[in-house]
DNA sequence: TCTGGGGTCCTAGGACCC
DNA sequence: TCTGGGGTCCTAGGACCC
């Protein structure tokens, strides 16, 4: 491929890989979702005394607040700032029809998170020019603000590192190029933070070596970065600040594991609470795997101690299993190896070493093991007998539902008021701003959170469905229609709700 | 009111096998 | 007879990313 390599080395010559980045997105999708928000300070994260900042909103990035931030912190910087539970379900829908549109550029597209993709452009047929990715990436962002009514920035490059930097140069609601050639003229004065993988640690490392830029990282050899940072990780950092990235762009990765955790408001001390709660999170980690239509060989619980302390005791079984008996009973037995006497803050239950799995071959499996064992026990004469026990019938373990949380952000219908979201609430009342993304503003009206005629709520779409709106100008040519978040639009994709 | 939740990849040591 | 020497699997921990 790239036989000519001196010191600048594209893959590429045309800056044909693309990254998409959505501008701030869980904030932006509520500010498009709540007229009243718009333009103002809204974080998205977790609201309770341990929460962290999920998304600032730009309007609240400019009094300091950012991703990763314990949102009591963000409270203290900007107070008059709207906090929101996150509403996944509704982020989830957004980004499908994001991916959607980028799938129609390409077979090659890579999602990163559910607001974050590489896009191989060329593997869509689109010419190896400048001008051309150009051309397809405007238009993307164009189709994107038509289909979800939310901004995107773009970067464009002839590998992923520098698309992923161009991206997030361009931010916000921008488009940049990098073009091949000019890369390392680029890159060469940026921190060495700004090259993907390289964290807080790595650069503390690096720094207690002389070396805080791009440039320097280069001119440090990689003889120098293996020493210093080990085999792998030096001799790819050592490529990067080179400029060498032949990393594809793979679309469809399959997970290779599942899990779970929980933060508690409060330290758990009471050791059958703590049993308990593995319990569940063994359950709910099975769920999910099953969704997946996986099974799963290791199983995996964390401890997060008081102190922020954490470790991590793992156990793999003969074979890969989605029995949630099976998983629960591991997690009890890697449990009884923990002393979680002060205290522990988080628990967590994993799976990995998955299989796709069919249910015909975990019953062969299980009677397999099952003769396995039986004979071994005999041979032995171990009273214990087999193992595990696959024969537990599934319960279904359902939680009595509560009265409803009203959590900040949610969704909620009133009888007579019509759609509206959760303001906030207390002292045995409920605050509800009733609008509609496509409405103005709307007013506030307080109730007791018992009031029989408010009711939690499904997300409304962002944009309004089609056949809902008021006669006007048809959509621009070659993007879908609008973007409906139920069983509504289905253009194309398999959406069969009733 | 310090520090979420869901992932990926790498390292390193010991067991075990040939 | 020595302090062999890989390869693979398992476990635990850590860095990093969004």
């Amino acid at each position: 491929m790239s036989v000519v390599c001196g010191s600048i080395c594209p893959v590429r010559g045309a800056p044909t890989i693309l990254h998409l980045d959505m501008d701030a997105f869980y904030a932006s999708v509520e500010q498009a979702s709540k007229p009243s928000l718009r333009g103002k300070p809204v974080v998205v994260g977790g609201l309770g005394p341990r929460g962290v900042v999920a998304t600032a909103s730009y309007e609240a990035r400019v009094f300091g607040v950012h991703s990763a931030m314990a949102t009591a912190q963000a409270r203290r910087l900007c107070p008059n700032a709207a906090y929101l539970t996150p509403r996944f379900a509704l982020y989830q829908r957004v980004s499908h029809v994001v991916m959607g549109l980028l799938g129609e550029l390409s077979p090659l597209v890579e999602p990163l998170s559910l607001d974050e993709a590489f896009v191989d452009l060329e593997a869509g047929g689109v010419p190896p020019t400048g001008a051309a990715a150009r051309a397809v990436a405007e238009r993307l962002r164009r189709d994107i603000e038509v289909a979800t009514g939310l901004t995107a920035s773009v970067g464009l490059a002839g590998s992923k590192m520098f698309a992923k930097i161009a991206s997030e140069e361009a931010k916000p609601d921008g488009l940049k190029i990098i073009e091949p050639g000019t890369e390392l003229e680029v890159l060469g004065p940026m921190s060495v933070r700004t090259i993907p993988g390289v964290g807080p640690a790595t650069a503390e490392t690096l720094r207690r070596a002389g070396i805080t830029t791009v440039a320097e990282t280069a001119e440090a050899g990689e003889d120098e970065l293996v020493r210093l940072l080990g085999k792998a990780h030096g001799a790819g950092l050592h490529a990067l600040a080179t400029g060498h990235d032949d990393r594809p762009v793979v679309a469809e990765r399959d997970a290779k594991s599942v899990s779970v955790e929980d933060t508690f408001a409060e330290d758990l001390t009471d050791r059958t609470r703590v049993q308990m709660e593995i319990a569940r999170l063994a359950d709910r980690c099975v769920t999910r795997l099953r969704g997946a239509g996986r099974s799963g060989r290791t199983v995996v619980i964390k401890v997060r101690r008081y102190d922020f302390s954490t470790l991590t005791r793992s156990e793999t079984l003969r074979g890969p299993t989605d029995d949630p008996a099976v998983v629960r009973e591991a997690a009890a037995r890697l449990l009884e190896g923990v002393d979680t006497t002060a205290g522990v803050r988080l628990l967590g239950v994993g799976v990995s070493g998955l299989a796709d799995y069919t249910q015909e071959d975990l019953f062969a499996q299980a009677a397999a093991g099952a003769a396995e064992a039986a004979a071994a026990a005999r041979a032995a004469g171990d009273a214990e007998g087999a193992p595990h026990e696959p024969e537990t019938p599934q319960e279904p373990q359902r939680a009595p539902e509560g009265p409803p949380q009203w959590l900040p952000g949610l969704d909620v219908r009133h009888d007579e008021h019509g759609p509206g979201w959760v303001q906030g609430s207390g002292v045995g009342r409920v605050t509800v701003r009733f609008e509609e993304p496509w409405s103005a503003p709307g007013r506030v009206r307080t109730f007791r959170v018992d009031d029989p005629a408010l009711h939690p709520a499904e997300p409304l779409p962002l944009v309004r469905p089609a056949d809902d709106q008021p006669p006007g100008p048809p959509a621009p040519s070659g993007s879908p229609e609008a973007v409906s978040s139920g069983a509504g639009g289905g253009s194309g994709e398999g959406s069969s709700s009733p």
